[in-house]
RNA sequence: GGGCGCGUAGCUCAGCUGGUCAGAGCGCGCGGUUCACAUCCGCGAGGCCAUAGGUUCGAGUCCUAUCGCGCCCA
């Protein structure tokens, strides 16, 4: 509790625990204005390039976002410290239906709307919001760590992006790509607007199918089955399938639609199922996709009864006013009066809800704009098969092609006011229609002044489809167009392959002529610890990154998102993972505290650096295969398996290990051993903060100048940030891997045996090690075992050496270790486990033996494999044998 | 209806191209104020890798089917 009484000598500026929240901000902003963040002047370097996804500024930042920022910035940070002119470009996404929504509920809290308030003053307002929320999310990504260039921040409406947009939307229509066209679309009755095919989601529902007796012209009637029973209003068919017995009399004949009086053709068509219903349906193009195409087929009238709110139209005779779910409930009962309901029964259903807000969609006929994506989705597929464009995971490379394969168009118009203006003219004078890059004067064709832009807005997924060339300038060949485009990663969530990458993609191919990318990263979906999606319609305590970051660190909680799961899977927010990370966080801490410690103390040059000892090599072969690995682990986007390597490494090898082993140098050997020991104490640390330093870059950062101040790294950059991370090294000595790994396990033995004879932790003991063949390095290395194993006296002896006073063994790397517990051992506990020793040995020989006995393995397997057998029964015999002696030896029981 | 993913220690999850991969963190048990760290250290228990077949000398790791969970598309 009396922290001050600690010996360890302070090093300035480290007392304590780490405390992420002072480093993380105090280094952004020096990073910042260092200029850290933007990319490198020096041509020669290739550039690596991410375009953020840019967030919506609906609201502010959740625990979902820090998932694209933490391996955003772990790949940024990577490749400039790899030597790339890194650039990761900033910005935020206006998300037209979304940012309406939320800026028309203010409003109407305020009592007031959007139509009261007019456009201009909508438009004062929206941009009032975007400076709150976009600037309230820079200020999150900011805490995040996110080394961004924000000299090159960007906004979708900014006015050289919607030059961009523009631009697109003429080139495409001037290629005939984009098309407008009475269609029928999906329309949302609450946003009362267009919206496209991926903003619908389905859901299965339980309604009802109601049979309903159609009446003929010329008396009777057919029964036809719907789910929708008020869209008869718009019936303009009825239909049976050509071949269906049941009806074949009545093709050709006229129905009469209820309460309105239309008389409607009966028509044969194979589309219909015949298993649905009575087989026969009603045909109603104006609200229904199937009817439409088969009114196209046809030749039948559209028939539209629904106003853009969703109530009933003049088309929709006494029931018109009403809204859609009363009208459905009037004419049910209008039906049933009438003697036309002929029954009702349960039936599922999936049912298109908008993704917005939830409200049933109507398919809808409108004037819509639509781009014909067709041949772009065919130049992203080709893509795809030529392996231009890559996926992680690679399962969505399948899924990306299957969208393309079965894509259609894609309505592009809103009939909202936040948006791109789409930039088309009508003249009121003659008609014409002018698609123009600058807002024309008057009318291309008669001259008239008399213009009227199209009043609709462009679907938000057109701007941020153009988003990795817009940011850099497009269509200007600006120097960072043509220095950064394409952009190599684009990394993201999941669940918007479609509306999203699909679309870039598809733009970047046709308007530049080039892939936008060529690699996409798509990791999963942030969940809470139920299992439900984070994210903005299901916001919950605790989303909020601040609440995470405060007590735990953005570097920690950047780590857990990296380690905790595998490539493209979901991702639980775990406080106890989170927790873990800060725990690892504060162990490198304290470990470099250490270190640099160790360095200081070392600091006696009277005396020239010793040779390494075969413990230095251990751990400098460890590190170089760490190193080898963390870069191929991070080149091939491994990120999680490289970082649990590196935690891996520090914890488990670099601190419980060699930093253990290191201190009988410290603190006991001559100047020369300190300083080798620390010399590779600092090699260590050196490299390894550079290659935690993408996945923990404050705690790295801070460490760094700890350990330059202590005259670590004199020659290497003053930021750690701007530091190369070299090609991996050669692998290291392998014999001292190898003979390091034996000092470890019979360091582990004797203490598992200590534990098991209950001796206490601090005592020291006595021990033999019984050598077997050459194994002089135990001999060289034996303040190792003293010191890890706490065993004094330590000695050791030839082969076959025998002891016969009570002793416990432990046979383990190839030795004997003979603990002669005097008055310490219980032997009913020592018989108890050598007979659980000899058993699982037995189980081991006996594996092996069936193995080596069956001449399809020893034929088949490769040499290695069986070699290894080999081994493993000739160590399990030895060691039986050793079993057997010592059990001989011990005094019989009771 | 079509497609995809997941089911591994009590919990949350790793296990890349089949042969030391049966692992980590947390939790749990026992024991520790040793000079970086109690946000720590040491030792340990816990899993027939959903089920059933198959391929193979050898399968959490590949194939098929079944059960359970989740997602996407129509």
């Amino acid at each position: 509790m009396d922290r001050d009484s600690v010996q360890a000598p302070a090093i300035p500026g480290m007392e304590g625990p780490y405390d992420a929240s002072r480093v993380e901000t105090h280094w952004y902003d020096r990073w910042e204005d260092a200029g850290l963040f933007a990319p490198s002047d020096d041509t020669d370097r290739e550039p690596f390039v991410i375009a953020i996804p840019p967030p919506n500024i609906t609201g502010a930042l959740h625990n979902g976002h820090v998932m694209f920022v933490a391996y955003q910035d772990l790949m940024i940070r990577w490749h400039r410290m790899r030597g790339r002119a890194a650039l990761w470009i900033p910005g935020t996404d206006h998300a037209a239906i979304a940012t309406q929504a939320v800026i028309e509920r203010e409003l109407r809290r305020e009592g007031t709307s959007r139509h009261e308030i007019g456009r201009d003053e909508f438009e004062r307002r929206f941009w009032q919001w975007r400076d709150t929320f976009g600037s309230r999310i820079t200020q999150q990504l900011r805490r995040l760590g996110t080394s961004a260039d924000w000299t090159r921040e960007r906004f979708t409406m900014d006015e050289q992006l919607s030059r961009a947009v523009r631009e697109a939307f003429v080139r495409l229509y001037e290629k005939g790509l984009v098309y407008r066209g009475e269609y029928l679309v999906n329309w949302c009755c609450e946003d009362r607007s267009a919206i496209s095919d991926l903003e619908v989601e389905h859901e299965t529902l339980d309604g009802h199918l109601w049979h309903i007796r159609y009446p003929l012209k010329d008396g009777g009637h057919i029964v036809v089955a719907t789910t929708r029973p008020e869209t008869m209003l718009g019936d303009t068919a009825v239909a049976v399938h050509p071949d269906d017995e049941r009806y074949r009399d009545l093709v050709g004949g006229t129905a009469v639609v209820p309460g309105i009086g239309r008389e409607i053709p009966v028509i044969a068509d194979p589309e219909v199922d015949r298993e649905f219903g009575t087989g026969a349906v009603k045909i109603t193009p104006g609200h229904d996709p199937n009817d439409w195409r088969m009114g196209q087929r046809h030749g039948l009238p559209v028939v539209s009864i629904l106003n853009d709110d969703g109530s009933l139209n003049d088309a929709a005779g006494q029931w018109a006013g009403m809204d859609r779910f009363d009208g459905r409930r009037a004419y049910v009962a209008y039906l049933e009066a009438e003697g036309l309901l002929e029954r009702v029964e349960p039936h599922t259903h999936s049912l298109g809800h908008c993704q917005r807000d939830g409200s049933v969609v109507e398919p809808r006929i409108s004037e819509q704009w639509f781009v014909n994506t067709r041949p772009l989705a065919d130049r992203a597929a080709q893509a795809v098969h030529d392996g231009t464009l890559r996926f992680y995971p690679q399962r969505a490379a399948a899924e990306f092609l299957r969208w393309m394969e079965m894509i259609q168009p894609w309505c592009i118009s809103r009939q909202l006011w936040l948006g791109h203006r789409i930039p088309v003219w009508y003249c009121r004078a003659c008609g014409e229609t002018m698609v123009a890059r600058t807002d024309p004067d008057c009318c291309s064709a008669c001259g008239s002044e008399d213009l009227t832009q199209d009043p609709d807005v462009l679907d938000t997924w057109f701007s941020s489809g153009l988003w990795p060339f817009s940011t850099l300038g497009w269509p200007d060949e600006t120097p960072d167009f043509q220095r950064f485009y394409p952009t190599d990663v684009l990394e993201t969530g999941s669940d918007i392959i479609f509306f999203w990458v699909a679309r870039m993609v598809m733009l970047g191919l046709e308007l530049t002529d080039r892939l936008p990318f060529h690699t996409v990263y798509l990791h999963g979906m942030a969940r809470h610890a139920d299992g439900s999606k984070v994210e903005k319609s299901n916001y919950q305590p605790g989303d909020d990154p601040a609440e995470i970051i405060e007590p735990y660190g953005a570097d920690a909680f950047r780590f857990m998102i990296v380690t905790s799961t595998s490539e493209g899977a979901d991702l639980r927010i775990n406080l106890k993972r989170i927790e873990a990370s800060a725990h690892f966080a504060n162990k490198l801490w304290n470990g470099a505290k250490f270190v640099i410690g160790a360095m200081e103390r070392a600091d006696d040059e009277t005396e020239a650096m010793a040779a390494p000892t075969i413990v230095d090599d251990w751990i400098t072969a460890q590190f170089a295969a760490l190193h080898a690995d963390v870069v191929r682990l991070v080149e091939s986007f491994q990120f999680g398996e490289a970082g649990r390597r590196l935690h891996e490494f520090l914890w488990s090898e670099f601190f419980d290990w060699y930093v253990e082993a290191a201190k009988i140098r410290l603190y006991s050997g001559a100047a020369g051993e300190a300083r080798r020991a620390a010399a590779t104490l600092a090699h260590v640390l050196e490299g390894s903060l550079r290659l935690l330093h993408p996945f923990m870059p404050s705690l790295t950062e801070e460490i760094w100048h700890h350990f330059r101040d202590a005259g670590g790294a004199p020659d290497a950059p003053e930021w750690l940030m701007a530091t190369p991370i070299a090609e991996p090294p050669l692998s290291g000595d392998a014999e001292a891997v190898g003979q390091v790994r034996d000092l470890i396990a019979i360091v582990q033995g004797i203490r598992n045996a200590r534990h098991e004879s209950n001796v206490e932790p601090g005592r020291m003991i006595e021990a033999r090690i019984i050598l077997n063949g050459a194994a002089e390095f135990i001999e060289r290395e034996r303040a190792f075992v003293e010191r890890l194993a706490r065993v004094e006296p330590l000695s050791f002896h030839p082969h076959g050496t025998q002891f016969d006073d009570p002793a416990v063994t432990v046979r383990t790397a190839g030795v004997e270790v003979n603990l002669p517990l005097a008055g310490m051992i219980d032997l009913a506990v020592e018989h108890e486990r050598l007979a659980r020793e000899r058993e699982e040995r037995l189980a081991d020989l006996k594996r092996a033996e069936t193995l080596l006995s069956n001449e399809a393995f020893t034929q088949r397997a490769p040499a290695k494999v069986v070699d290894n057998e080999r081994q493993k029964a000739a160590a399990a015999r030895s060691a039986l044998d050793q079993i057997e002696e010592r059990l001989q030896a011990l005094p019989p029981r009771s």
